[in-house]
Parts: C-alpha cells; structure tokens; sequence
DNA sequence: GATACAAGCTACAGCAGATAGAGGTTCAAG
DNA sequence: CTTGAACCTCTATCTGCTGTAGCTTGTATC
C-alpha cells in the first residue's frame, strides 16, 4: 500500500495533482485508512505512470481518458489508439510548422536589431507593422 | 472616433478580447459616449495591431506590457526590447525541440502498430512502459 | 418623431491543466 | 507519548481568453 507521497515521488507528479486527477474521473477513487488518508495499489502506479508519460506526449486529458479507456478493454481492435496517436502525431507536426514559422520572423527581428534607440528599433517596428510579416 | 466592433474587425481581435485587454490595464481606458459606449482613436488601433501582432508570434501579455512600455518611451536604449525579443526566439526554439522530440517517438508508436487486439497494441504498450521512451 | 434591430453594455461562469495556500488532522519513528 | 513530516479538504489563483444572460444604446429607415 503506498501513500500519496510515494506515488508522487516514483511518477514525478505533485501530490495536488494527483488528487486533481482523482476529482477528474482520471484516476478511480483511491482506498483510505482508518484516518482518511489515501492508500494506493501498483496498478494505481501503472496508471498514473501511464497519464503521466501521455501528457509528457502532449496528449490532452481527454485523449488520455479515451487510451485508459481503451486500455481497460483489452479484447476491442488497436484501431482506436492508432488513430488517437496519429492524431496526436498531426497536431504535433502542426506545431511545430507554426513555431518554425514564428522562429524566423523572430529571427528576422533581432537580427535588424542595431542597439539603437527605441525610436528606431527593429523590434518594435516589425511589431507594429503587420504588413512587413512573413506569417 | 471608432466603435468597439470596427477595432474588432480591423484587428481580428474578439470584442470581448478588447474589453478583456483594458480591463487588465493593456489597453487604455477607452472614451464613453453619452450612453456608455466605448470610443476609440486610430492611436488605440495602433495599440490593439501591435498586440494582436506579438500574440500571434507568441509573446505573453507580460511581454507585450513590457513591449508596450518601452515602445511608450521613445527615448530609451532599445536593448530591453532586443532581449525580450531574444527571450521569446529561444522559447520558441526550445518548443520546437521538445516537440521534435515528440514527433519523433509519436511516429515511432505508430509505425509499430499493425492493427492488432488491444491487448498487443504498440501504442498504449508504449504509453505503458515509459523505459522504452527516447525522451 | 416612432420604430426596429444590430451592436453595445455589465457581470459572471467556464475552459485546460494544473498549482498554491490556509488551517486542520493523521501516521509512524523514536 | 511525543514530535513533526506528511496527509486532509476547501478555496483561490494562474493564462488568455470565450460565452451567456439580460439589459441598454445608437442609428437607419419610415
């Protein structure tokens, strides 16, 4: 049986986090002493470690909601996953086209950047003038 | 003197965006007519333009108020907005390689999935068992 | 001048995804 | 039995908006 503590130390979560994904329905209801306190099995370890790696994935609750889902029903077709994580895949690949596209203009902005001062700088100029933008 | 929904549709920003921007002091208070309507200048415009601008190459409101500040006193050394500026490229940099990394282990998920029962699925084995992960 | 109605107003709630603090209780080691 | 770290609940806060309810104003047209 292990502490709230415990689960927070072995899965890197906050401990309030934890408890958050309690009130969300992401995590079951956890068993509890005598006292009140929070008592935890290692399948509650699985699946925090579980939620804990699909976030550092960029997955949303509610995508993981779905893959926990899936998980618990272990006779149902792959299909479904598969399609979350290419999903997943396609926001990410999205992401990352918009920020290379804000890096150059970004780029673009200091490097005109001469030192001046503020009535002249590149920064603030290309800020203010949408029209000089790339994106 | 311009109504609140000509800022809006000349700038994209939502009118409740607008009121939202002077109520938390980065827009300046605007004109009333007599029955309470917000009227604006050309220089507010201006003001909602550069906003609307740096928000789109993801610099925080903070950010922006910094920026603001600095392009409302012409006088100063451009330096503070150069780093400010320079601040925000190498977050987005570090995005971009974060999410790189993403992309990379999300494609490997999925290249492994050959549409199998759940229970042999690559995905949520990989979501399962964060050892294997390359981040 | 009357009327219609789009557009404005305030105030508040809600979204994701947590995180922090106050103020009090329990557990486990010594 | 005492100590104090760890736990508890509850509420508020963060970012950056967005949406709704219920009401008022402004303006074009007749």
């Amino acid at each position: 049986m292990l502490a709230i503590g415990t689960l927070s130390r072995k899965t890197g979560a906050k401990v309030q986090t934890i408890r958050y994904y309690e009130q969300i329905g992401l995590m079951n209801e956890a068993g509890r002493t005598a006292g009140g306190q929070r008592r935890y099995f290692e399948k509650d370890l699985d699946r925090l470690a579980f939620i804990r790696h699909s976030r550092q994935l960029g997955f949303s609750l509610d995508s993981i909601r779905e893959l926990l889902d899936l998980s618990d029903n272990p006779s149902q077709s792959c299909t479904e996953a598969d399609s979350i994580a290419r999903r997943q895949l396609r926001q990410v690949e999205q992401r990352i086209k918009r920020l290379q596209a804000l890096k150059k203009e970004l780029k673009r902005m200091v490097a005109e950047c001469k030192g001046d001062s503020v009535a002249e700088c590149k920064v603030l100029e290309v800020l203010r003038d949408h029209s000089e933008c790339l994106t």
